[in-house]
DNA sequence: CCTCGCTCGTTGCGACTGCAATGGTTGCGG
DNA sequence: CCGCAACCATTGCAGTCGCAACGAGCGAGG
């Protein structure tokens, strides 16, 4: 029995472990984000992912999304049925390959999208005024956790 | 080509928006760990956040790992029975304060963090390898975002 | 033509999540 | 001493998640 002691010395340092400090940072950033698309517009993350996948490329499916935007397809398929849901996305079954998916902005997605856009990008340049001396490097390490490992 | 189509013009470019691109680079480094955590030991990466917190600090309450280790109190609340329920942490009631609960580590959670510990020190130990460059200007920026905001 | 292996999107399932409400506890102000 | 606001941990709930399984569709090979 005897030491049920605190072992003071630092088993180890949570606060230096880069999984989890970039875990805590990317939830912060997010957070201010989906809060405000979530209270404003009744958007979720995966739904932006959605939406802005379908600006860019104006046509696209599920297996498009999934690549593209890091969602699993199941949650891409979830988060397009409650964009269709809200009248922001129609789907469509492709002639050409009936197995997939159209999915294309509505005239209330793209005015969606407009002003999802315009707090992003605000959002961006913030970002990138707060954080202009290492911004550059910054990239460049997330760029090697993208691509490395 | 009558293309009511493809608007290529970027709308925006979800890949250089840092929200993005700050949560899939953290979900890609906390996919390994975690991935391996639970096929080896049974234990998710709020569980193991709640260990480290405790094996750092001896006793703890629910209210302190939510404030030390960014986890919603009821998140640290399950984890904590989770981990109780595995044998690797004894709940308590603080003498003092009868509100609060006084978590502490079995002699099984010891033995459990020191092996975690070693795979997690490992894992730190490649990544500052591999973003020896910029993981200098990355800490300063990740302080940033944790502070200010 | 039919079969077989593969792809795509959806859905069932059990587990997990955040939030709000609950029950129990404390300590301050009167 | 009492009442009451603040605090702590847990839990109910409805929504979401990841994974595996599924049905439907495709296309190559015989």
């Amino acid at each position: 029995m005897g030491d049920h002691a605190p072992e003071a010395a630092e088993v180890f340092d949570l606060g230096a472990f880069l999984p989890y400090r970039m875990a805590v940072a990317a939830e912060r950033l997010s957070v201010g984000m989906s809060k405000r698309y979530r209270d404003e517009f009744g958007i979720s993350i995966a739904e932006w992912r959605v939406l802005v996948n379908i600006a860019d490329r104006g046509a696209v499916s599920v297996r498009d999304i999934e690549r593209e935007v890091h969602l699993e397809k199941s949650k891409a398929s979830r988060a397009a049925s409650r964009l269709e849901a809200g009248g922001y996305v129609t789907k469509a079954v492709n002639a050409q390959d009936r197995r997939l998916v159209v999915l294309q902005l509505t005239e209330a997605g793209e005015a969606l999208m407009a002003q999802l856009a315009r707090i992003a990008m605000a959002y961006q340049a913030r970002l990138d005024q707060m954080l202009a001396p290492e911004i550059a490097p910054l990239n460049r390490a997330i760029d090697r956790i993208l691509s490395d490992l």
